[in-house]
DNA sequence: CGCTTCTTTGAATTTCGTCAAAAGGCGTGG
DNA sequence: CCACGCCTTTTGACGAAATTCAAAGAAGCG
C-alpha cells in the first residue's frame, strides 16, 4: 500500500509548491518537518466523498484523479491533479468533509498536513492563505469555464478544451510533442470532457488517425497542438 | 444610472455580510466609513469581463447576474448574486481581470472597496482572508456540483437543480410558497441551467400547468417545493 | 398606441448517448 | 510459457432528447 516516516523532504520541494511561494527558507524547513509524506501504489483510494478526517494533500510525484459523484451514481472528474499542486484543501476551510475522491493514477509522492498543522501555519504565515485564495480563485475560474462549455459547445470541442488544459497544466515537451505527465484511460478523458467512454474513444482515434496526437502506454502525447486549437475554436457549425 | 456618497452604512449591515463574519464591532465601523456604496439603476453593467481595474463588490439590496461569455460569443451564467453576498473579488488575487460581467437585477444597493483596501483590510483582520477562503471555497464545490450535472443530467432535471439552488440562495417564504428575490427571465434560467431560452421555457411553462410555480412579474414562486425536489433526484429514465 | 422585448409553441434536424458486440492488452496462475 | 479472464478500446446501428428554425402572441415601456 504505502510507506511513510522515513522519507526525506528537501525545503525546495516545499519551495516549487504555488502554496508555499514566498516564504523564507526558515519556514520552509519548519514546514517540511511537520509534513507527513507517503509513497502510494497506483489505483489507491486516498480520501473519500464524505470522509471527515480532512486534510491537505498536495503531489510531489506522480498524479491523482479527483472525481466527484451524484447519489445517482453518475460521476465526473473534476481535476487531475500533478506535481506541485495542491488538493482536497478546500474542504478544512468549507464543512470539514471532503466533496469528492482521490486516486492515484500510477505511484505517487504524497506530503499532506493535518488541519490543526495548515491553520497553525496559516496563522503564522499568512502568506499560505493568499496563496490558497489565488490557487483555489484560479480553479473557480476554470471549473467556471468548463461549465460554460459544457453548457454550449459540442462533445469534439470540449475534448480539445480539456487535452490544451491537461496539457498546460501537466504537460512536458518531448520529441514528439507535448505529453502529458500522467497515464489516461478513454473514461478519464470521457469524464474530464464531460461526454461518454465511446464518445470520447471515437473522437481520440479519429484524432489519432489524422495525427494530431499519439497514444502510448495510456499517456497522451499532442503532436500538432495547432490542429487541436483550432478544433477547440471552431465555430458551432 | 447611479448616486453614490451620501449613503449611510451601518455596521450591522457588514456584519450580516459572510465576508465580515467574526470581526468586532469597532472593526466593522472602521470598515463602514472605508465602504464605497452605490444605489444602482436596473440593467446597469456594474463590471465587464476583461476589465482591469478590479474592486471587490457585495449587494446590500437587490441583485446581480454574473455572466461569462466565450470567444464565441455564447454565455451562461455564471451566478446570481443576492443580498448579503460578495461578487467580484477573486480577481483582486488572481490575475487582476474580472473573468465575468456583472448587470443588476433591478434596483440594487452595491458597497464596493479597492483592491488596496481589501487587502490592507485582510492585512489587518485575517479572519476577512479566512472568509474570503471559506467563500469562494463553497462556491468551488457548487460550480463543481454543476459541471456533474451538465455532463450527466438532462435539462428537466439541471433547470429543477437551479431552481432549488436559487430557491435555498435567495428565497424567501409567503404565502404563495418560496419565492426567488429577483426577477428572472426565462433565458436567466436558461442560462443557469445550461440549456437554451425554449427549452427552459418549455419546461416551465409545464410546471407551471401543473401548479408546481408560478411567474408573476419575472419573479418565481415555487409552489410544490417537493415536486422539483421529485424531479430534481428523477433517475434517468 | 406603436415598438421593442420576452414568451410560447410547432416542426424539422442533429448531435450524442445507449445498446451491442468484438477485438486488443495485460497480468495471473496453472 | 501458454491460457484464461478482466479491463479497456473500438466500431456499428439506433433512438431520443434538445437544439435549431420559424413565427405568432403577450407584455412592458416610452
Amino acid at each position: 500500500m504505502y510507506s511513510t516516516m522515513d522519507i526525506a523532504l528537501a525545503p525546495q520541494t516545499l519551495a516549487a509548491m504555488e502554496l508555499f511561494q514566498g516564504l523564507a527558507v526558515s519556514a520552509l524547513e519548519t514546514i517540511a518537518a511537520r509534513t507527513r509524506v507517503r509513497r502510494l501504489s497506483k489505483d489507491l483510494r486516498i480520501f473519500s466523498q464524505g470522509d471527515e478526517e480532512v486534510r491537505a494533500h498536495a503531489v510531489i510525484e506522480g498524479g491523482v484523479r479527483i472525481t466527484q459523484s451524484g447519489s445517482d451514481g453518475a460521476q465526473v472528474v473534476i481535476r487531475f491533479i500533478g506535481p506541485g499542486e495542491m488538493f482536497g484543501t478546500v474542504s478544512l476551510f468549507t464543512d470539514g468533509r471532503y466533496p469528492a475522491d482521490a486516486i492515484t493514477l500510477a505511484e505517487t509522492l504524497e506530503a499532506s498536513w493535518s488541519e490543526a498543522e495548515l491553520l497553525d501555519l496559516i496563522h503564522r504565515h499568512p502568506q499560505i492563505g493568499v496563496n490558497v485564495i489565488r490557487i483555489i480563485g484560479r480553479r473557480l475560474q476554470e471549473v467556471q469555464e468548463r461549465v460554460r462549455e459544457l453548457a454550449t459547445q459540442r462533445a469534439e470541442r470540449r475534448v480539445a478544451h480539456a487535452l490544451l488544459r491537461l496539457a498546460r497544466q501537466a504537460g512536458h515537451s518531448t520529441i514528439d510533442g507535448t505529453a502529458i505527465e500522467f497515464p489516461l484511460r478513454r473514461k478519464d478523458v470521457a469524464d474530464i470532457s464531460g461526454t461518454t467512454l465511446h464518445t470520447a474513444s471515437r473522437i481520440l482515434t479519429s484524432w489519432e488517425k489524422a495525427g494530431f496526437l499519439m497514444t502510448r502506454d495510456r499517456r497522451l502525447t499532442i503532436r500538432q497542438p495547432s490542429e487541436i486549437l483550432r478544433i477547440s475554436e471552431e465555430a458551432p457549425d
